[in-house]
DNA sequence: CTAAACGCTCACATCGACGTCAAGGGCAAG
DNA sequence: CTTGCCCTTGACGTCGATGTGAGCGTTTAG
């Protein structure tokens, strides 16, 4: 498959693809005129790059966690499983941040629903 | 208070307190020489924007729906209550998301450790 | 064979919440 | 009065993921 169709696939751009390869995050083979080559394995390593960018990650700290999917090494698995922790621990306190803001945000709510009935009284 | 006193007590810097004012997420009165003043309520409101912007709300959607905490009017409130609930969806979906992330984190860090396990049992 | 559709690289543009620096004014203590 | 710290506005810089366009080669359908 190439870029298109792997674009197309996951819903990232062709721009992204090249982008997320550029920073190590996707590896691709090349056909002899030089276009990117993709098998379907490919389809599931974007969809989990995505998901981790839309978590806010940044694409340095992916590139220090995915590559030990395919390159198992003792050294990289270390530094990729501390990594990996930090960034729980990140997401976790993010969560939770927005499930505060989240509250917040009911609250607001409540409190406009009740000015706009008590306005719908008079 | 003046803007100094303010980012000491909420966090943000002079600079953001006044993109903030910029944005129309605060208002400040002025002394006679321009100074912007502040009281004890305007640390609440930060505190509620650093919050929103946290969350990962634009400050122009925060600038819909926080003003009509302090001039309640009858259009505004009813736009506003639309943009907080559309908000509120967003981040709702935004932490399922992120706890999607955090599961494939999981997994990840299990692959990792049953990796090391193993290679140390070599 | 040719045109359309796709791919390549390079490089500049964008957006949003700030950092930072410049050039200047306000105000209290020595 | 001056030193020092706080304040003002204005403008340019930053970072990260992506858009966009130029200029050029490749693959495919008619």
């Amino acid at each position: 498959m190439r870029i298109g169709e792997l674009s197309a696939r996951t819903g990232a751009s062709r721009r992204s693809l090249r982008y997320y390869e550029q920073q190590g995050l996707l590896v691709s083979t090349r056909s002899p005129s030089g276009q990117r080559c993709y098998d379907d394995d490919h389809v599931q390593r974007v969809a989990l790059v995505q998901s981790f960018l839309a978590a806010g990650m940044s694409s340095r700290t992916i590139a220090q966690m995915v590559p030990c999917m395919t390159e198992p090494n003792m050294d990289r698995a270390r530094e990729a499983l501390t990594a990996m922790n930090q960034e729980r621990n990140r997401l976790s306190s993010t969560i939770d941040s927005l499930a505060a803001a989240r509250a917040a945000l009911d609250h607001l709510i409540d409190v406009n629903r009740n000015f706009l009935a008590n306005a719908a009284d008079d």
